[in-house]
RNA sequence: GCGGUGGUAGUCUAGCCUGGUCUAGGACACCGGCCUUCCAAGCCGGUGACCCGGGUUCAAAUCCCGGCCACCGCACCA
C-alpha cells in the first residue's frame, strides 16, 4: 500500500515537473485540452530531437536511407495495405445502459465461431438471429458498425479524393519501393527508414504520453530476400544477451530467460540471425538512449495480438513503475504482405531479380503448330490455337508430347491433329536469376513512449533533492555556467566562458541568480550533467571548477582546458 | 464511449456544504532590488487564478444543466 502512494508520487511529481520545466503537457490547454496530443516544451523537445538522432544514427551506422513522405495519403494506398479493411474495430451499443461492446467479441462469445473478416451486416444478422443480448443488463444492442481507427479527410477543394492520415509510416516506404530499390542498384537486402508522425483515432487515450492519436515513429524497413536469413555481421552481436518472453512462456507462465543472441537462434526462440541481429540493434539504441538494462525485454506477441501484416513480432518493452512493461518497439517480421498487397492494387512490378552465381541452363520445350501443313485445315483457328498453345505451361506442353508419342494424335478445341502438324524442340533456355517479391523486416521504434520512460526511468527523488540523472548526452541543457555571486569581476568572467561554450557547440546556459546552491538544484531537476563555477580563486589563477550533477563533486579546471574536457565527460570522446 | 470523483495564479491549496462580508486568502515558484564567497538562507517590492458555455437569483468561485479536461473502474488498444 505504502509502495504504492510511493509510485503514484513519483508519477505526479514527474508529470509536474515536465509541465513546470519545460518537457511536455497536454496540448490546447487554453481551450481546455483535448484528449490524446501532447506539446513538447522547450527541453522536451530537445531530448525528442536527440532520441530521434541516435535512433538515425543507428539506422545509418547500419546503412539504411532515410526517406520523408506525406502524412496525408490517398485512400488507395490504406486499400492496398489492409488500413482500410483491417484496422477497424466491429463495435455494438447497448440501446438501453448504452455500454459499447467489440461485436465480435460477444459473436464470439455468444456462439463460439471465427468472426475473422465478417461484415457488420453479418455480425448484426447473427446478433440479432441468436438473440444476444447486453452482457450488462440485458438490453437489446443495437445494429455492427465498423470504426475505423484511421483520422479520414478529403484532398482537393471538390472533396473528390479520399485520404487518410497515415497510421503508420512504414507504407511510404513501400509504395516507393520501386525508386528505393533503384536506389540500391537492385540489389538486396537494404533497409529504408523514416522518422514522422502516424495518427490513429484511438477510442480512448489513457496514460498520459503513453497513448497519444498523433505521436511520432522512427520505422525502418529492411528488405531480403527470404531465402537468405543470415546476417552477415551477426558474428559482431551474437554474444549479446538478451531478455526474452517467447510466447511459449507466457503460455505456460515460465517467466523469462536470459539468452545470448546466438543460443536464442540456435534454440528456435527467434527464427533466424538477421531477426536476431535487429533484435541487438533496438536493444543497444535504447542503452545508447539511456534506458536502463534490466528495464528492457523482449516479449514476443500472441498470434492474436499480431497486426494483420504481421507473421512474427517480438516488442521490445521498457518497465515503467507507473504501468509496468511498455511497448516501445516493435520488430515484425511483415513477410512479402505489403510488397505484395500493392503490386495488386497498383499493377506495379515489386519484384527483385535475384541473380543466380552462374546462369542456370534449362531444358524447355517449345511447341507450335506447323502453319504450313494446319492452315490450310484450320483456316482461321490457326493463329489463334497456336497462340494457345504457346502460351502453355512447361507441365501441359509435356502432357501433349506424351500424348502425340502414345496416340500418334491429339484433338485440340475440336480440332483433331496429327504429330507432323506439330514443331517440337527441346531448347536450352539461359536463366540468369529469379524475381522475387523481397520480404520485409520491420523495427518500429516509437518516440514519445521511450521519451517518457527515460524521464520516469531517470527521475531521482532524494531527502534534499529531486533530480533527472538522465544519460549525460541526453541532457537538455549540458552545461550551466555560474558565477558564484553575482558581482564583478566573477560575472564578466562567467559570462565569456559562457560565450565560449556556446561557440563550442555546447547547449550551455549562464545563470546568476539566487544563491549557489539554489542554482545548483535548479540545474539538477533538469538533468544537467555540469555545472561551472567561476569563484574567486578564478581571477587569481584562472581555474574553475566544474560540478558533477550525480556526486555532488567539484573537480578544478583552467578554463582553457574547459571545452575538451566537457566534451569528454558529456560524450566520452 | 459508460460509471464514479474532481477542475481556484507556474505549482500546491483555503473558500463551495449553509450564495452577499471575495476588491478571492496563504505557501512555494517566478520577476525587480538589497544582501550573499559552494549546495533550496534573509529582507523589501512586484506579476499572477475561480476550466468553458448556458440557467436560477437582486446577487454565483459557491446552486442547477451541458461541454471540455484530469484521475479511478469498465470497455477499447490494428
Amino acid at each position: 500500500m505504502e509502495r504504492m502512494e510511493e509510485k503514484l508520487d513519483k508519477y505526479e511529481v514527474l508529470q509536474d515537473l515536465m509541465r513546470r520545466r519545460g518537457f511536455a503537457w497536454g496540448s490546447f490547454e487554453i481551450y481546455g485540452g483535448s484528449r490524446g496530443f501532447y506539446d513538447y516544451g522547450p527541453l522536451g523537445a530537445t531530448i525528442k530531437r536527440k532520441i530521434e538522432q541516435k535512433i538515425r544514427e543507428a539506422f545509418q551506422r547500419e546503412g539504411f536511407f532515410e526517406l520523408e513522405t506525406p502524412d496525408i495519403t490517398p485512400e488507395k494506398v490504406f486499400i492496398a495495405s489492409g488500413h482500410v479493411e483491417k484496422f477497424v474495430d466491429p463495435l455494438v451499443e447497448c440501446r438501453k445502459c448504452g455500454a459499447r461492446f467489440r461485436a465480435d467479441h460477444l459473436v464470439e462469445e455468444a456462439l463460439g465461431i471465427d468472426t475473422e473478416g465478417m461484415s457488420a451486416e453479418h455480425l448484426t444478422q447473427l446478433i440479432r438471429e441468436h438473440d444476444i443480448r447486453c452482457p450488462e443488463c440485458g438490453g437489446e444492442l443495437s445494429d455492427v458498425w465498423y470504426f475505423n481507427l484511421m483520422f479520414e479527410t478529403r484532398i482537393g477543394p471538390y472533396g473528390d479524393q479520399k485520404g487518410y492520415l497515415r497510421p503508420e509510416t512504414a507504407q511510404g516506404i513501400f509504395v516507393n519501393f520501386r525508386r528505393l530499390n533503384a536506389f540500391a542498384r537492385n540489389k538486396l537486402p537494404f533497409g529504408v527508414f523514416q522518422i514522422g508522425k502516424a495518427y490513429r483515432n484511438e477510442i480512448s487515450p489513457r496514460q498520459g504520453m503513453l497513448r497519444l492519436r498523433e505521436f511520432t515513429q522512427a520505422e525502418a524497413e529492411i528488405f531480403f530476400n527470404p531465402n537468405e536469413t543470415e546476417h552477415p555481421h551477426f558474428d559482431e552481436v551474437k554474444h549479446e544477451v538478451l531478455r526474452l518472453y517467447p510466447i511459449e512462456h507466457q503460455l505456460k507462465n515460465l517467466g523469462m530467460i536470459e539468452i545470448t543472441a546466438e543460443e536464442a537462434v540456435k534454440k528456435g526462440y527467434i527464427m533466424n540471425t538477421l531477426f536476431a541481429y535487429y533484435m541487438v540493434m533496438v536493444k543497444r539504441v535504447l542503452l545508447d538512449i539511456g534506458i536502463p538494462e534490466e528495464k528492457i525485454r523482449f516479449r514476443q506477441q500472441l498470434p492474436e495480438e499480431r497486426a494483420h501484416y504481421s507473421r512474427d513480432t517480438w516488442d521490445a518493452e521498457i518497465h515503467s513503475e507507473r504501468f509496468g512493461w511498455v511497448e516501445c518497439v516493435g520488430i515484425a517480421n511483415r513477410g512479402d504482405y505489403d510488397l505484395s498487397r500493392h503490386m495488386k492494387m497498383s499493377g506495379a512490378d515489386l519484384t527483385v531479380l535475384i541473380h543466380y552465381d552462374e546462369p542456370k541452363i534449362v531444358k524447355k520445350l517449345e511447341v507450335s503448330l506447323n502453319m504450313k501443313r494446319v492452315g490450310p485445315k484450320l483456316k482461321k483457328d490457326a493463329k489463334r490455337i497456336n497462340g494457345l498453345i504457346k502460351g502453355w505451361d512447361e507441365e501441359k506442353k509435356r502432357e501433349l508430347v506424351e500424348l502425340l508419342e502414345k496416340d500418334g494424335k491429339v484433338t485440340i478445341d475440336g480440332y483433331e491433329l496429327e504429330k507432323d502438324d506439330f514443331i517440337i524442340k527441346e531448347v536450352d533456355e539461359k536463366i540468369t536469376g529469379e524475381k522475387i517479391v523481397p520480404h520485409v523486416l520491420e523495427p518500429s521504434f516509437g518516440i514519445d513512449r521511450p521519451f517518457y520512460l527515460l524521464l520516469e526511468n531517470s527521475l531521482v527523488i532524494e531527502e534534499d533533492r529531486t533530480y533527472l540523472k538522465i544519460k549525460k548526452d541526453m541532457a537538455p541543457i549540458e552545461v550551466a555556467v555560474l558565477p558564484l555571486v553575482a558581482k564583478e569581476p566573477l560575472k564578466g568572467i562567467a559570462y565569456d566562458i559562457f560565450r565560449t561554450l556556446q561557440k563550442e557547440g555546447f547547449i550551455v546556459v549562464y545563470d546568476e541568480k539566487d544563491t549557489i546552491g539554489r542554482r545548483y538544484l535548479r540545474y539538477d531537476e533538469i538533468g544537467t550533467p555540469y555545472c561551472v563555477t567561476v569563484d574567486n580563486q578564478t581571477p587569481e589563477d584562472g581555474t574553475v571548477t566544474i560540478r558533477d550533477r550525480d556526486t555532488r563533486e567539484q573537480v578544478r579546471v583552467k578554463i582553457e582546458e574547459l571545452p575538451e574536457k566537457l566534451k569528454e565527460l558529456i560524450f566520452g570522446s
